[in-house]
DNA sequence: GCCATCTTGACAGTCAGTGCCAGAAAGGAA
DNA sequence: TTCCTTTCTGGCACTGACTGTCAAGATGGC
């Protein structure tokens, strides 16, 4: 009933370079490229799935057996994005310091983004559609989660059993909001340079412990 | 066409306690008390909006009338709560310590919420459903900014213009992570003393200046 | 009581998403 | 090649969210 794609074979056993699984994955290549195209062009509540389906000839029932909902097609770059970006994660020195880490981790990511500037437009379109916006938090939080995993491996049991998840969350809240200034002005190119200020100030607890209403009069 | 609320009367002239007003209060009042039983019976997919009105005895055109979708009826909770927060936070005096005020304002909208416990059941129910979620997601954000706008009074213009929005996020980052421990285990006492702790670990920038594996070796 | 204004229900229609079934296409085996 | 099984696909009917429109009913001011 639902396209194999990638995974274990059924019984009927197709191997992996098989004419049906090329057209399989050629189909939904097209359909989310179809998707990309169209939602850049009118907008993403402007397209319907019976459009996006047509496009690619094939029925609408079709589009729903390759993508869950309409919003899936886009979701799968957003997931693909933070899955780069965790991976970059992972492969980082176990003997890093997380700081490093991540500071590394982030720059090739936006290196990876630079070279492919429709990553960054179809980013745009996200940000600028509410329905689309949810998913990128969604998203935002998965990367949390996967974090603070990485967090929790590599600072051991001592800290607590919170620690990396609030640590975690701290992270993602300023390089998700640095990303947030990128996108909306998408010619910048000192991404970076404000990203390391926003770590900077983040392990520096942004001077909240020592800032009163004294100090500023 | 669409029923007035509270807000600036048409050339009608409806004054604020008129019959009508209050009827259309009351609908209004009926519809979100009604959808949030429903949905605590029977979870927020099992409810059609048609079962939502019927059960105020109104037709399910006049629902969306009233809510513009089927998700804003407990949407609206989230805003109220997040704005309570706000609201405690910009009425603590503008002299006192930036950290102080968010401890304070955030103890006072814990103890409001422990005071109506049908809100925290309520936010286990939004946190459990997926459409949801991603409503409360972006609440989070809609207090980050709300937050950032009110730290950038409190520091002044010397700390940077994006300066605000990050603190926000991180701490926005460990405040709602301490909220998501909350709604996991409802049962938990101790969700200020965690909420400290959090806050703490924030102002030392979590340990990750001076974190690196020596260190652990 | 009259009139302007507003709310409501009914109806028709769009679009997302799902279950079901029969037909077509692919792969394996004889 | 031919047959058989597995899998993919289109078509159809259906639910449910949501919208535009219009006529009918209620309300408030005069």
């Amino acid at each position: 009933m639902i396209p194999r794609m990638e995974g274990e074979p059924g019984a009927g056993e197709q191997r992996a370079g098989s004419l049906t699984e090329r057209r399989i994955a050629r189909t939904r290549r097209q359909l989310a490229e179809a998707a990309a195209v169209l939602f850049l062009e009118r907008g993403y509540d402007a397209v319907t799935v019976e459009e996006i389906a047509a496009s690619v000839d094939v029925s609408a029932r079709t589009f729903f057996r390759y993508f869950a909902s309409k919003e899936d097609v886009l979701d799968e770059i957003l997931v693909n994005e933070v899955e780069a970006m965790t991976d970059n994660l992972r492969q980082r020195p176990a003997n890093e310091p997380v700081l490093s880490s991540l500071r590394a981790a982030a720059r090739s990511w936006v290196y990876a983004v630079h070279r492919d500037p429709r990553t960054l437009t179809l980013f745009a379109l996200v940000l600028r559609t509410p329905v689309l916006t949810t998913r990128w938090l969604v998203r935002r939080r998965n990367c949390q989660e996967a974090l603070a995993q990485i967090l929790a491996e590599r600072l051991g049991p001592g800290v607590g059993p919170r620690a990396p998840l609030l640590a975690a969350g701290a992270l993602i809240g300023v390089v998700a909001t640095i990303f947030d200034f990128w996108v909306e002005d998408l010619d910048q190119t000192e991404v970076l340079a404000r990203m390391d200020e926003a770590l900077d100030l983040l392990v520096d607890g942004f001077g909240l412990a020592e800032q009163s209403s004294q100090l500023r009069a």
